[in-house]
DNA sequence: GATTAGCACTCAACGATCAAGAGTGCTAAC
DNA sequence: GTTAGCACTCTTGATCGTTGAGTGCTAATC
């Protein structure tokens, strides 16, 4: 347990660390205004803090640096949310979210630059969730005798393209026809069944009007996987550079670590979902509490953005465990109501 | 002019510090099989070079580095291009491009992946411009009452959608119309002329139809700019983190230079289409040759595939100018015929 | 009993100094 | 024309004090 006393020093040295990146000693603590107390009392509180593992000392005769625990106990208590962000910033960002852009893409494109531009931090951000929608229409358009575009919209709007071809003893009306099929069986149902629904109700029906089941099967398993290949959300990074700019990174090892991650978008896609299509409307991990070992050195803060009260997309910021908590925490609430805001009126309005 | 043997010089020591990254010495280029000359007699040519300004010191008593004209003159002159790709390297990428990937996005995306892991540098490849295609079609697909979404549909079967919204007055019926209406006149066009198109000879017969003259324009306006928005190619890099493993971005700050630029899509497009859909079939643009300052110590090698006989896009490999010209070259030039064969048997066949 | 001044101690960071080693340029001999 | 030899240059890495920030502890003070 600790005391009021201590508590105020922790969170001093949080924050402290936090702009400086330096460990932090008692003498610049005292000096604090609003702190009357010596060096010396500040040398007791911390080693008591030391002691229970809330700081921890890169050697003897350093200053302070909070633990992973430090940090966590500064998220959960020491946080003062109350704060609400400066108000020309919070025009700032108004000012971006009134610009006209009219697709999906764009906007998480754009909220992942802007995410990271105001925090100085890397940003991401996962788009709607195609996964849990419904198939609102399919279409085809012809491209050449045996090749085709196919087009699939959700509920939400979102659009899935594929190009099929198609073997030589089956025709474009057939095609066609099989499309129009599908359309009648399969809008309005959640993409995540689709597939079920195929093989129980369309299969046999498909296989009476087109007499060669073979081929309707494989014909019926292209189209299919054209509507449900994208399962996982498209992952949009604002920022990737910025994990540079912290000196945690100077290391080129462990910049190319993180930033190797990264690049992998479908890891980082699974990192977010785990984390924050829960309950939790925004959640954060710190260093080692994150299981991926590229990311001990990292936090990552995370927030849901929905449509009505169902989440469908996430937004966070990766930075290092020096994270500026508060902003990030305050900057990601804001953005992603907004983002809530936007997507609801878009797609239930 | 150089002396056979000078070339024959150059050439190792080109080839040498791609490798070692570290200046090239006398002694080791002696000591090189089939080379028969002393240490000292290669200082002497050495030195003809460096005054010729092919090779550089980075200071007295170290060894040779080549200099941007050193390796211009290698790329130019030296570079035996005759040498093929290795039999197992070929038939590694032969399964890549076997593996059925039916979106050209996709397509795009791996083969920058590809690319980028075949090499170790970083890959960008430039998807299908669909500014100089035809419209093929244009569909509406309904979302709520007051809005839908616009597809456009290409001649090379790319697709762009983008949510659009109309005023209350304006009902979805009318609006189907128009695009009906749009449909008839539109398709087959070039997508650059449509803007014109539409105002010499759309907006009238609207007006006529739709009787609000400029709600007809306003509306026009709005699926117009969904047509012809992304007239830029997407960008698709692979491997941006291997510019770290190369020791002369082993410093944060010129990574960061590199990398951030990496991160505007729009301006690495714009220099790769700028260098490269021009007339020849492949570019090298060493250090300096680059107008951009974050490239000065980078290279530049593109190569563009084509439907047919027109260029439709740009594949190319970005590294230090410490690079393997020989092996990128050869490796984008397999590539670039390949997507060649690709997206002309795909979208013309 | 809590606080603080004082002091000895520790350790990273910095700079100076030095030796080793790689590589050059020049000269004279082959 | 080529090469051996040698003096010279410059980087690299190691060693070694010195400095300074910061600590922990003790004893004095409030």
């Amino acid at each position: 347990m600790l005391s009021e006393r201590q508590k105020m020093i922790l969170r001093m040295i949080v924050e402290d660390y936090v702009q400086s990146a330096e460990p932090v000693g008692s003498r610049s603590i005292s000096k604090h205004v609003d702190m009357g107390l010596s060096a010396a009392t500040i040398r007791n509180e911390m080693a008591d803090l030391e002691e229970q593992g809330y700081l921890e000392q890169p050697h003897t005769s350093a200053g302070r640096v909070p633990s992973q625990q430090g940090y966590r106990y500064y998220v959960d208590h020491l946080l003062q949310l109350g704060e609400r962000l400066k108000p020309e910033e919070i025009s700032k960002m108004k000012v971006l979210f009134s610009e006209r852009v009219d697709e999906i893409e764009k906007v998480a494109q754009q909220t992942a630059l802007y995410l990271s531009t105001f925090t100085q931090y890397t940003a991401v951000v996962l788009g709607p969730q195609v996964y849990d929608n419904t198939l609102r229409s399919l279409q085809v358009v012809p491209i050449t005798e045996h090749s085709a575009v196919l087009l699939a919209v959700t509920s939400t709007g979102q659009v899935q393209n594929k190009t099929v071809s198609f073997p030589d003893d089956i025709s474009l009306a057939q095609v066609e026809q099989l499309v129009r099929l599908l359309n009648e069986k399969l809008v309005g149902i959640p993409i995540y069944q689709m597939r079920s629904r195929i093989f129980e109700e369309i299969s046999r029906e498909v296989a009476r009007q087109m007499k060669d089941f073979e081929e309707a099967q494989r014909i019926l398993d292209r189209l299919l996987s054209a509507i449900v290949a994208e399962k996982d959300g498209k992952v949009f990074l604002g920022g990737t550079t910025n994990m540079l700019l912290q000196p945690e990174f100077h290391n080129v090892e462990k910049a190319k670590s993180v930033l190797s991650w990264l690049e992998h978008h479908d890891l980082v896609s699974k990192a977010l979902l785990q984390e924050s299509m829960t309950s939790a409307p925004l959640s954060v991990r710190i260093g080692g509490e994150n299981e991926l070992s590229m990311l001990q050195n990292c936090s990552l803060v995370t927030a849901t953005y929905r449509i009505g009260e169902d989440p469908v997309g996430v937004i966070g910021i990766i930075g290092p465990t020096r994270m500026e908590y508060g902003r990030v925490i305050r900057v990601l609430d804001y953005f992603s109501k907004e983002m809530t805001q936007l997507v609801t009126k878009w797609y239930s309005g």
